[in-house]
RNA sequence: GGGGCGUUAGCUCAGAGGUAGAGCAGCGGACUUUUAAUCCGUUGGUCGCGGGUUCAAUCCCCGCACGCCCCA
């Protein structure tokens, strides 16, 4: 990075602070208390309460603004859980410190030790009587009133949005609070947490494009996962019957405000269950999460007031297409008016697509977006669901689900198709949709097909996109918002 | 992949074919209870990058990079 001027004149400042005997970047620091601690405990007593307690508290924390006067100085010092007010005075600390402390810029940490008062606006306050520099910054912050906007640089420089926007800091901490909460719910439920493979041999679980990647030692093809679900249905296999995995999925495809090629997913499998009893769980789950984190089921997402309140609606996705779109089942029952409907709509059809395919594909388009309170839409073409169990009334579609909110797909689960044989054919299918160029298609895994083959028990089994669910939650109009470090170009 | 918008000081933003502007931050000074502290003074720019038009381009044109939004 280019040195500027003021960089120039921070590093010679810091270079005469050394040399006057300061330590930059010391080590131990005791911390008693964080501000929000402080400010919780202390703000209702008066300034003679608190004069009775002495000085018994040290924090540390950046310094955030600086407003002196003369021979004081007010400070906002910045901690984890948010900002308490300091007064350096020389009266206090003695002439020498104060003049230490006139050196020190906004963006430095340091730490105070003293007395809490209040200030004659009433305003907790840290009066301190010692304070050391525990960190030396020598590039300036963002601005502070406007914070800092640019969404490149907050993206690029996470650290200073983190420093500077309060509300990205808290998004980032309802993030873990809902990944927390859904920990807590899964295990009150009996549920085993567990991690499986991230690198695959073959690539499955899901249709999708994967990364690929190469181990030297064993000179083989690798795929970075784009699901768990084999993986966690072996350990249903082996006897776990209920078990749950948090963590990345990737799938090599294009970047939106709700795709990132990377993504965090909830996946779970419950033995002798149905993708029904996935439904109540599912409600219960959200509702859970929504009224711990916000105080009540409801949440407002870009200005639309969303209810979590169970129950939600179900519709088969037949009946979703004739509600939402005015499609007929006549249509729909017919493989060439569907393809017309779907051409006339601007669909591109290949000869190739099966009749579920191109229904699948006329959803998307015509329904998806109108979903905006929670929806499950269920009982999907059986060509696009290859993992999942025939529905025992109409087998050409399966037990499934997925979960709709705001016109964004949450969560997608199904009763689990546990007959090694129809399990290999309709591997056998996705290969014929390979062969005829779709390249998302399954994989063929005779592996798994023999895990099978030594009895799965009737289970269901339910993914759910966290990012989605804590854009969801926190009212964020794009997944970078919840992402730390989404995917960027490189800047060179 | 296509379309639209954006890129100017550390940050937030104005600006106009003719020597580049503000606020905040910074720097120097004043000030013993501030709250975006205040007051006086002041530094700071490859106007994203590369080409073209022009006497003159940061501004107009073309291309590229990065980002955002929409579409596929």
């Amino acid at each position: 990075m280019e040195e500027n001027e003021l960089l120039r004149k921070r590093r010679e400042k810091n270079a005469q602070l050394g040399s006057d005997g300061i330590e930059l970047y010391p080590n131990e620091v005791k911390v008693s208390h964080t501000s929000v601690q402080l400010v919780d405990a202390f703000s209702a007593l008066s300034g003679e309460e608190l004069a009775l307690i002495g000085d018994v508290f040290s924090l540390a924390g950046r310094i955030m603004a600086v407003r002196s006067f003369g021979k004081g100085a007010f400070i906002s010092l910045q901690d984890r859980t948010g900002r308490i007010q300091a007064l350096l005075s020389q009266a206090t600390v003695g002439e020498q410190t104060f003049g230490l402390f006139k050196r020190l810029d906004v963006g430095d940490i340091i730490s105070v030790v003293g007395r809490l008062m209040k200030t004659r606006t009433g305003e907790l306050t840290l009066e301190a009587k010692e304070f050391r520099l525990l960190s030396k910054s020598i590039r300036q912050l963002p601005e502070k009133w406007h914070g800092l906007s640019d969404i490149e640089t907050r993206y690029r420089q996470r650290h200073l949005d983190l420093i500077v926007n309060e509300k990205s800091r808290n998004v980032f901490i309802t993030r873990s609070e809902i990944i927390k909460l859904m920990r807590h719910f899964m295990d009150d439920k009996g549920f085993l947490e567990v991690e499986t493979p991230m690198m695959h041999p073959i690539s499955g679980g899901a249709t999708a494009r994967p990364f690929v990647t190469h181990h030297n030692a064993l000179d083989m093809e690798l795929f970075l996962r784009i699901a768990p679900e084999l993986y966690l249905k072996r350990l249903i296999t082996g006897g776990l019957e209920r078990v749950y995995e948090i963590n990345r999925n990737f799938r090599n495809e294009g970047i939106s405000t709700t795709h990132n090629p990377e993504f965090t997913m909830m996946e779970f499998y419950q033995a002798y269950a149905t993708f029904t009893d996935l439904m109540n769980m599912t409600e219960e789950m959200f509702a859970f999460i929504a009224t711990e984190v916000l105080g009540s089921p409801e949440c407002v997402y870009q200005g639309a007031t969303i209810s979590l309140k169970p129950p939600w609606k179900r519709v088969p996705l037949r009946d979703a297409l004739a509600e939402y779109a005015a499609v007929p089942s006549e249509v729909l029952n017919s493989p060439e008016k569907t393809r017309d409907l779907a051409l006339k709509v601007g669909l591109e059809v290949k000869p190739s697509d099966a009749h579920g395919k191109i229904i699948m594909s006329l959803f998307e388009e015509l329904v998806e977006d109108k979903l905006v309170q929670p929806t499950f839409v269920t009982h999907y073409p059986v060509e696009v669901s290859p993992l999942a169990r025939k529905n025992d009334a109409d087998p050409s579609v399966v037990d499934r689900f997925e979960l709709y909110i705001c016109g964004k797909e949450i969560a997608n689960a199904f009763s689990e198709l546990n007959d090694p044989e129809d399990q290999k054919n309709r591997f056998l299918a996705q290969m014929r949709e390979r062969a005829f160029g779709d390249d998302e298609a399954h994989q063929m895994d005779d592996d798994y097909v023999e895990v099978l083959e030594y009895a799965m028990p009737p289970t269901a089994g339910e993914g759910i996109g966290i990012d989605r669910l804590v854009m969801l939650l926190t009212n964020s109009p794009s997944i970078r918002d919840v992402i730390l470090f989404p995917l960027l170009r490189r800047k060179d």
